[in-house]
DNA sequence: GAAATTAATATGTATGCACATAATAATCCT
DNA sequence: AGGATTATTATGTGCATACATATTAATTTC
C-alpha cells in the first residue's frame, strides 16, 4: 500500500494546519520556538512537502508563525492575529441588514479642496476635483453622510454620469478599482453633519476617511460618517 | 522548446494575477462574466494549470471574483474589496508609533457582570469571572483605557497571574488563543472614562468591544476606549 | 583577523499527473 | 412529461520532482 495513499492515508492541508495550529495551542510549539521544517513535517504526517507548506503558509498568513528562507518557521512572540475587515459598501450593508435603502445626492460641484484634503489626496494644486455630497438611509432614517472629494483628472468619465441614481462609490467600485489606499476611523462629533443624520451637534458619530489610488494617481477621497447608534460589526 | 520552459518562458502566478486583475480593471473580463477555464487560461500563458489556479484564488480571497466548481470563475459585480485589520495589541502599536508605552493596571477583582455583558459572553449565571481594569499609556499620555471580564472557567490560569506587570490581554493572546470572536466599534461619549483618558465626559471616544471564544467557551470580553484624538489607521 | 567568496539549507514556486468534489447537463425510465 | 439516474465539467487538492531564492554558516583569501 505505497502509492494508492490517497484520501485515505494522505492528510489534508487542513487538518495539517488545524494540528500544528493545536500544537502551538498546547505549547508543544512554544513561542519564538523554531518549529520542524517542512521536509520533517510531511515526512511525520505522511504527505507530500507542498502540502505541509500550504498548512504552514496559511497559519503565516493568519499570522501566527514567521516564515524565512532558510531561517525556517518559528512561532510568533506575541500572535498578530488579523481580521478581514470587508470595505463598507454601504448599500449592500443595509440590504443585508434587512432593511429599506435609499440614496439621496444632496450636492455635486466642482469645488475647491480645503488644505486637509489636499494633503490625504497629495495634489499639486492643477487637479480639477468633482465634490459629492450624499445621504444613505435605512428604513428611512439616516445611515451615513458622505463627503467625497474625486479627482477627475484620473476619472474623468465620472463628470458624465448621472449620480442621482448611483451613488459615486458604487460607480468607482465598478469602474475604477483602486490599487490600493489608506482608511482611517475615529469618533469626532456629528457638528453640522447632524442636520443631515438627524441628531445633535454634539453626539459622537464615527467617521471614516477612505484615499484611494490608481498607482501613483489619486483616486478619490471619501469622509463618510455614520449615525450615532451605529456599531461597525467583524468577526475574527 | 517545450521541456525546457523553466523559470525563463514561464510565468509565475503573482505576474498571472497582475494580467487577470489588468483584465478586470480593464473590462475585458466584464463584472458578471464567466472568464476562461483554469485549462484554457493555463494554456494561453504556457503554464501549469496548479499556477493559473494559485492566481485565480489569490484574486478570489481579494473579493474580486467569485469561483465555484462546475459553475466557472466569474468576476465579481461589486467587488467586496477586503482588508485585512491586524488585531491592535496596544503595547506594539505605541511602540511602533514612537513612543514611550506604560500599563497601568487600575482594578483587578471577582465580580458580577451586567447583563449586557453576560448576554455577549453566553453565560449561564454560574461562571466565575474576573475584572480587570487597566489604562495604557503613550508617552504618559492616556491612550486606551480598557475595561474587561474575564470567564475563570474557561481560562483558570489567569487567575495566579501578576497582572501589575503583563497586561490581560498580552497574557491571553500568548496562552489561550482564541478560536473565533467578534468585534465591533462605535462612536460614544467618554463619560465615566474621562478621568483616566483626560478629557471632558462628552468628548467622542471611539470604543471597541472583543469577545473571544475557545471553541464554545467565552473566554474574554475586552471594552477599549481610545483617547479622543486616536485614530485607527488601515492600509488597503 | 577581517573581508570576500563559497557552500549549505529552508522556504518558495513551477510542472505534470491523478483523483476528489460539487454542480450542472444529459439521459433514461416509467 | 416528470422525476430519478448518470455523464460531464470546472475547480479543489494531493504527490513527486525540480529548480529558484534568500539567508545563514563555513571557508578561503589577503
Amino acid at each position: 500500500m505505497g502509492k494508492e495513499g490517497k484520501a485515505d492515508s494522505s492528510a489534508s492541508w487542513q487538518s495539517i494546519r488545524d494540528t500544528i495550529m493545536a500544537r502551538i495551542r498546547a505549547q508543544d510549539y512554544a513561542p519564538g520556538e523554531l518549529i520542524p521544517n517542512e521536509v520533517d513535517l510531511a515526512a511525520e504526517f505522511g504527505c507530500a512537502r507542498a502540502t505541509v507548506n500550504r498548512a504552514l503558509r496559511d497559519l503565516a498568513t493568519t499570522g501566527f508563525l514567521d516564515r524565512r528562507r532558510k531561517a525556517g518557521t518559528r512561532v510568533r512572540e506575541a500572535p498578530r492575529r488579523k481580521a478581514t475587515l470587508a470595505i463598507p459598501l454601504t448599500r449592500a450593508d443595509v440590504i443585508a441588514s434587512g432593511a429599506r435603502y435609499e440614496y439621496r445626492l444632496l450636492e455635486r460641484k466642482r469645488d475647491m479642496p480645503p488644505p486637509l484634503v489636499r494633503e490625504h489626496l497629495k495634489l499639486s494644486g492643477s487637479e480639477r476635483l468633482l465634490r459629492v455630497q450624499s445621504l444613505h438611509l435605512a428604513d428611512d432614517v439616516p445611515h451615513m453622510f458622505e463627503d467625497r472629494w474625486i479627482v477627475l483628472d484620473t476619472v474623468p468619465d465620472i463628470e458624465d454620469i448621472d449620480l442621482t441614481e448611483t451613488s459615486a462609490n458604487e460607480w468607482l467600485v465598478r469602474q475604477a478599482p483602486y490599487t490600493h489606499g489608506t482608511m482611517e476611523f475615529f469618533a469626532e462629533t456629528a457638528g453640522g453633519r447632524a442636520q443631515h443624520l438627524v441628531c445633535a451637534p454634539d453626539d459622537p458619530v464615527m467617521t471614516m476617511i477612505r484615499v484611494t489610488w490608481l498607482e501613483a494617481a489619486p483616486i478619490t477621497l471619501a469622509q463618510q460618517s455614520y449615525s450615532p447608534s451605529h456599531r461597525m460589526r467583524l468577526d475574527l
